[in-house]
DNA sequence: CTTCCTGCAAAGCATTTGCATCCAT
DNA sequence: ATGGATGCAAATGCTTTGCAGGAAG
Protein backbone atom coordinates (compact mmCIF):
# COMPACT_ATOMS: atom_id res chain seq x y z
CA UNK A 1 0.00 0.00 0.00
CA UNK A 2 3.09 2.42 -0.40
CA UNK A 3 2.07 5.27 -2.60
CA UNK A 4 5.27 4.89 -4.40
CA UNK A 5 8.08 2.78 -5.23
CA UNK A 6 10.07 3.88 -2.81
CA UNK A 7 13.12 5.69 -5.18
CA UNK A 8 14.28 6.87 -1.70
CA UNK A 9 15.50 3.37 -0.42
CA UNK A 10 18.22 3.45 -3.46
CA UNK A 11 19.16 6.77 -2.70
CA UNK A 12 21.19 5.05 0.04
CA UNK A 13 22.09 1.88 -0.89
CA UNK A 14 23.02 3.08 -4.05
CA UNK A 15 25.59 4.66 -1.96
CA UNK A 16 26.44 2.33 0.30
CA UNK A 17 24.24 3.36 3.10
CA UNK A 18 22.46 1.45 5.08
CA UNK A 19 18.78 1.74 4.83
CA UNK A 20 17.61 2.07 8.25
CA UNK A 21 14.11 3.28 9.18
CA UNK A 22 15.56 6.16 11.00
CA UNK A 23 17.48 7.38 7.38
CA UNK A 24 14.47 7.24 5.80
CA UNK A 25 12.21 8.58 7.82
CA UNK A 26 14.88 11.58 7.60
CA UNK A 27 15.37 10.79 3.73
CA UNK A 28 11.20 11.13 3.14
CA UNK A 29 11.02 14.01 5.29
CA UNK A 30 13.22 15.66 3.38
CA UNK A 31 11.46 14.55 -0.02
CA UNK A 32 7.97 16.10 1.89
CA UNK A 33 9.31 19.30 1.77
CA UNK A 34 11.40 19.96 -1.30
CA UNK A 35 12.48 22.98 0.03
CA UNK A 36 15.61 23.08 2.62
CA UNK A 37 15.23 23.01 6.21
CA UNK A 38 17.17 23.07 8.92
CA UNK A 39 18.20 19.99 11.06
CA UNK A 40 15.90 21.46 14.04
CA UNK A 41 12.88 22.00 12.08
CA UNK A 42 13.44 18.10 9.99
CA UNK A 43 13.37 17.04 13.75
CA UNK A 44 10.65 18.84 14.70
CA UNK A 45 8.35 17.30 11.89
CA UNK A 46 9.69 13.82 12.80
CA UNK A 47 8.30 14.64 16.62
CA UNK A 48 4.64 15.82 15.18
CA UNK A 49 4.66 12.29 13.41
CA UNK A 50 5.27 11.00 16.60
CA UNK A 51 8.55 9.29 15.24
CA UNK A 52 11.12 8.78 18.17
CA UNK A 53 13.69 10.01 16.17
CA UNK A 54 16.35 11.57 18.12
CA UNK A 55 17.58 14.92 17.16
CA UNK A 56 21.40 13.16 17.42
CA UNK A 57 20.40 10.72 14.74
CA UNK A 58 18.64 13.10 12.43
CA UNK A 59 21.84 15.56 12.71
CA UNK A 60 24.42 11.99 11.97
CA UNK A 61 21.77 11.57 9.32
CA UNK A 62 22.17 14.84 7.68
CA UNK A 63 26.05 14.79 7.77
CA UNK A 64 26.18 11.42 6.24
CA UNK A 65 23.44 12.51 3.36
CA UNK A 66 25.89 15.51 2.97
CA UNK A 67 28.78 13.59 2.61
CA UNK A 68 27.46 11.33 -0.09
CA UNK A 69 26.23 13.95 -1.84
CA UNK A 70 22.74 13.29 -1.27
CA UNK A 71 21.34 16.51 0.25
CA UNK A 72 23.21 20.18 -0.15
CA UNK A 73 23.94 22.43 2.85
CA UNK A 74 23.05 25.62 2.30
CA UNK A 75 24.66 28.52 4.82
CA UNK A 76 22.37 31.35 3.79
CA UNK A 77 20.36 31.40 7.26
CA UNK A 78 23.13 32.75 9.82
CA UNK A 79 24.38 30.65 12.37
CA UNK A 80 22.24 27.52 11.24
CA UNK A 81 22.74 25.18 8.29
CA UNK A 82 19.81 24.07 5.71
CA UNK A 83 19.74 20.82 3.65
CA UNK A 84 18.02 20.08 0.96
CA UNK A 85 17.64 17.06 -1.10
CA UNK A 86 18.15 17.46 -4.78
CA UNK A 87 19.60 16.28 -8.31
CA UNK A 88 23.15 14.69 -8.55
CA UNK A 89 25.16 16.99 -10.95
CA UNK A 90 26.18 20.69 -10.84
CA UNK A 91 23.70 23.28 -9.96
CA UNK A 92 22.90 26.21 -8.06
CA UNK A 93 20.00 27.27 -6.29
CA UNK A 94 17.52 30.43 -7.06
CA UNK A 95 15.69 31.30 -3.80
CA UNK A 96 12.41 33.56 -3.48
CA UNK A 97 13.21 36.12 -0.66
CA UNK A 98 9.55 36.09 0.03
CA UNK A 99 7.93 32.72 0.05
CA UNK A 100 11.59 30.62 0.52
CA UNK A 101 11.01 28.36 -2.37
CA UNK A 102 14.26 27.07 -3.80
CA UNK A 103 14.53 26.02 -7.08
CA UNK A 104 17.48 24.05 -8.55
CA UNK A 105 18.94 25.47 -11.50
CA UNK A 106 20.92 22.93 -14.15
CA UNK A 107 21.82 25.42 -16.71
CA UNK A 108 25.53 26.73 -15.82
CA UNK A 109 27.36 27.78 -18.57
CA UNK A 110 29.58 30.01 -16.69
CA UNK A 111 32.52 28.10 -16.91
CA UNK A 112 34.32 30.63 -19.98
CA UNK A 113 33.74 33.61 -17.56
CA UNK A 114 34.81 32.03 -14.37
CA UNK A 115 38.26 31.43 -16.11
CA UNK A 116 38.27 34.47 -17.25
CA UNK A 117 37.50 36.03 -14.36
CA UNK A 118 39.92 34.11 -12.48
CA UNK A 119 42.85 34.33 -14.34
CA UNK A 120 42.84 38.16 -14.39
CA UNK A 121 43.37 37.83 -10.92
CA UNK A 122 46.02 34.46 -11.29
CA UNK A 123 43.41 32.31 -9.89
CA UNK A 124 42.89 28.79 -11.66
CA UNK A 125 39.05 28.53 -10.80
CA UNK A 126 37.94 25.04 -9.28
CA UNK A 127 34.61 25.16 -8.40
CA UNK A 128 31.84 27.70 -7.48
CA UNK A 129 28.71 28.42 -6.26
CA UNK A 130 25.94 31.00 -7.33
CA UNK A 131 23.30 31.87 -5.50
CA UNK A 132 20.30 33.91 -7.40
CA UNK A 133 17.85 35.69 -4.83
CA UNK A 134 14.74 37.12 -6.55
CA UNK A 135 10.50 36.68 -6.26
CA UNK A 136 8.97 33.63 -7.60
CA UNK A 137 6.12 33.24 -9.98
CA UNK A 138 3.46 33.54 -6.99
CA UNK A 139 5.00 35.96 -4.82
CA UNK A 140 5.93 38.67 -7.40
CA UNK B 1 53.69 59.91 14.15
CA UNK B 2 50.24 58.35 12.98
CA UNK B 3 51.80 56.46 9.76
CA UNK B 4 48.58 57.28 7.87
CA UNK B 5 45.97 59.65 7.52
CA UNK B 6 43.08 57.51 9.09
CA UNK B 7 41.05 56.66 6.19
CA UNK B 8 39.46 54.27 8.98
CA UNK B 9 38.43 56.65 10.77
CA UNK B 10 35.92 58.22 8.14
CA UNK B 11 34.48 54.72 7.37
CA UNK B 12 32.71 55.05 10.65
CA UNK B 13 31.73 58.95 10.63
CA UNK B 14 30.79 58.52 7.26
CA UNK B 15 28.23 55.80 8.13
CA UNK B 16 27.10 57.74 11.48
CA UNK B 17 29.07 54.97 13.71
CA UNK B 18 30.67 56.73 16.62
CA UNK B 19 34.56 55.95 15.96
CA UNK B 20 35.42 54.88 19.26
CA UNK B 21 39.13 53.79 20.19
CA UNK B 22 37.79 50.02 20.61
CA UNK B 23 36.08 50.06 16.93
CA UNK B 24 39.35 52.08 16.05
CA UNK B 25 41.09 48.85 16.77
CA UNK B 26 38.76 46.29 15.22
CA UNK B 27 38.62 48.38 11.76
CA UNK B 28 42.55 48.21 12.02
CA UNK B 29 42.89 44.90 12.40
CA UNK B 30 40.87 43.72 9.65
CA UNK B 31 42.66 46.64 7.58
CA UNK B 32 45.68 44.75 9.03
CA UNK B 33 44.42 41.22 7.75
CA UNK B 34 42.84 41.61 4.27
CA UNK B 35 41.59 38.35 4.04
CA UNK B 36 38.47 36.73 5.87
CA UNK B 37 38.71 36.20 9.88
CA UNK B 38 36.11 35.07 12.51
CA UNK B 39 35.68 36.97 15.21
CA UNK B 40 37.32 34.69 17.34
CA UNK B 41 40.37 35.08 15.44
CA UNK B 42 40.03 38.64 15.27
CA UNK B 43 40.03 38.86 19.09
CA UNK B 44 43.05 36.73 19.43
CA UNK B 45 45.31 38.96 17.74
CA UNK B 46 43.65 42.05 20.02
CA UNK B 47 45.21 40.32 22.69
CA UNK B 48 48.74 39.93 20.97
CA UNK B 49 48.69 43.30 20.99
CA UNK B 50 47.61 44.04 24.53
CA UNK B 51 44.12 45.53 23.58
CA UNK B 52 41.59 45.23 26.02
CA UNK B 53 39.06 44.50 23.52
CA UNK B 54 36.23 42.17 24.96
CA UNK B 55 34.87 39.27 22.75
CA UNK B 56 31.31 40.43 22.85
CA UNK B 57 32.58 43.72 21.70
CA UNK B 58 34.32 42.36 18.70
CA UNK B 59 31.28 40.61 17.84
CA UNK B 60 29.09 43.78 18.45
CA UNK B 61 31.26 45.81 16.64
CA UNK B 62 31.59 43.56 13.80
CA UNK B 63 27.63 43.02 13.52
CA UNK B 64 27.42 47.23 13.41
CA UNK B 65 29.71 47.25 10.38
CA UNK B 66 28.05 44.37 8.63
CA UNK B 67 24.85 46.11 9.13
CA UNK B 68 26.21 49.00 7.57
CA UNK B 69 28.05 47.57 4.98
CA UNK B 70 31.22 48.65 5.87
CA UNK B 71 32.52 45.02 6.65
CA UNK B 72 30.86 41.57 4.40
CA UNK B 73 30.07 38.60 6.36
CA UNK B 74 31.09 34.71 4.79
CA UNK B 75 29.41 31.61 5.64
CA UNK B 76 31.60 29.08 4.04
CA UNK B 77 33.80 28.22 7.24
CA UNK B 78 31.10 25.77 8.64
CA UNK B 79 29.27 27.17 12.02
CA UNK B 80 31.58 30.34 11.77
CA UNK B 81 31.06 33.25 10.60
CA UNK B 82 33.84 35.14 8.52
CA UNK B 83 34.10 39.16 8.56
CA UNK B 84 36.20 41.14 5.53
CA UNK B 85 36.43 44.82 5.06
CA UNK B 86 35.54 45.32 1.78
CA UNK B 87 35.23 47.84 -1.45
CA UNK B 88 31.50 49.57 -1.91
CA UNK B 89 29.64 48.68 -5.05
CA UNK B 90 28.31 44.96 -6.39
CA UNK B 91 31.15 42.61 -5.87
CA UNK B 92 31.98 38.57 -5.72
CA UNK B 93 34.69 36.95 -3.99
CA UNK B 94 37.29 34.57 -5.10
CA UNK B 95 38.86 32.02 -2.64
CA UNK B 96 41.76 30.12 -2.75
CA UNK B 97 41.21 26.55 -1.41
CA UNK B 98 44.15 26.08 -0.21
CA UNK B 99 45.78 29.32 1.61
CA UNK B 100 42.06 31.01 2.23
CA UNK B 101 43.78 33.84 0.45
CA UNK B 102 40.20 36.03 -0.98
CA UNK B 103 40.15 38.51 -4.06
CA UNK B 104 37.40 40.42 -4.61
CA UNK B 105 36.22 40.33 -8.22
CA UNK B 106 34.18 43.74 -8.91
CA UNK B 107 33.63 42.97 -12.85
CA UNK B 108 30.17 41.13 -12.86
CA UNK B 109 28.28 41.32 -16.46
CA UNK B 110 26.26 38.47 -15.03
CA UNK B 111 23.12 40.74 -15.69
CA UNK B 112 21.67 39.12 -18.55
CA UNK B 113 22.52 35.65 -17.85
CA UNK B 114 20.90 36.46 -14.57
CA UNK B 115 17.62 37.39 -15.78
CA UNK B 116 17.62 34.84 -18.32
CA UNK B 117 18.05 31.82 -15.96
CA UNK B 118 15.20 33.53 -13.68
CA UNK B 119 12.55 34.20 -15.62
CA UNK B 120 13.34 30.45 -17.37
CA UNK B 121 12.51 29.71 -13.97
CA UNK B 122 8.96 32.43 -13.70
CA UNK B 123 11.34 34.27 -11.03
CA UNK B 124 12.36 37.47 -10.91
CA UNK B 125 15.95 38.13 -9.94
CA UNK B 126 16.83 40.40 -7.54
CA UNK B 127 20.24 39.71 -6.08
CA UNK B 128 22.93 36.96 -6.24
CA UNK B 129 25.96 36.07 -4.59
CA UNK B 130 28.76 34.30 -6.61
CA UNK B 131 31.38 32.41 -4.94
CA UNK B 132 34.35 31.59 -6.76
CA UNK B 133 36.88 29.03 -5.50
CA UNK B 134 40.02 27.79 -7.06
CA UNK B 135 44.24 28.21 -6.95
CA UNK B 136 45.70 31.73 -6.31
CA UNK B 137 49.04 32.48 -8.08
CA UNK B 138 51.22 31.00 -5.29
CA UNK B 139 49.33 27.96 -4.67
CA UNK B 140 49.22 26.47 -8.06
C1' DC C 1 22.84 64.47 33.25
C1' DT C 2 21.92 61.41 29.81
C1' DT C 3 23.21 58.45 26.36
C1' DC C 4 25.99 55.37 24.38
C1' DC C 5 30.02 52.09 24.81
C1' DT C 6 32.31 48.44 27.06
C1' DG C 7 33.95 44.37 29.98
C1' DC C 8 32.67 40.57 32.33
C1' DA C 9 30.11 36.72 33.23
C1' DA C 10 26.07 34.22 32.38
C1' DA C 11 22.87 32.60 29.12
C1' DG C 12 21.39 30.73 24.55
C1' DC C 13 21.52 27.81 20.60
C1' DA C 14 23.03 24.79 17.14
C1' DT C 15 25.80 20.95 16.80
C1' DT C 16 28.76 17.11 18.45
C1' DT C 17 30.14 13.42 21.39
C1' DG C 18 30.23 9.66 25.07
C1' DC C 19 28.11 5.84 26.35
C1' DA C 20 24.89 2.18 27.12
C1' DT C 21 21.51 -0.21 24.53
C1' DC C 22 19.46 -2.30 20.62
C1' DC C 23 19.18 -4.36 16.22
C1' DA C 24 20.48 -6.80 12.27
C1' DT C 25 23.55 -9.71 10.31
C1' DA D 1 28.46 -12.80 18.98
C1' DT D 2 29.66 -8.50 16.52
C1' DG D 3 29.55 -4.14 14.50
C1' DG D 4 26.82 -0.51 13.25
C1' DA D 5 22.80 2.57 14.56
C1' DT D 6 20.36 5.12 17.98
C1' DG D 7 18.57 7.78 22.20
C1' DC D 8 19.69 10.35 25.79
C1' DA D 9 22.22 13.57 28.19
C1' DA D 10 26.33 16.00 28.76
C1' DA D 11 29.73 18.65 26.56
C1' DT D 12 31.37 22.07 23.04
C1' DG D 13 31.92 26.18 20.74
C1' DC D 14 30.16 30.33 18.65
C1' DT D 15 27.39 34.16 19.59
C1' DT D 16 24.22 37.07 22.31
C1' DT D 17 22.57 39.31 26.41
C1' DG D 18 22.16 41.38 31.20
C1' DC D 19 24.11 44.38 33.99
C1' DA D 20 27.10 47.67 36.28
C1' DG D 21 30.76 50.84 35.58
C1' DG D 22 32.67 54.52 32.48
C1' DA D 23 33.42 57.81 28.90
C1' DA D 24 31.53 61.26 25.78
C1' DG D 25 28.55 64.93 24.47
Amino acid sequence: MSERPQPLRELLTGKGVRPTPRRLEVLEELAREGNDVTAQELWGRLRERDSGTGLATVYRTLSLLAEKGVVDVLSHHGGEQCYRLCGDGHHHHLVCTRCHRVVEVGECDLGGWLDDVASRHGFVATDHRVEIAGLCADCR
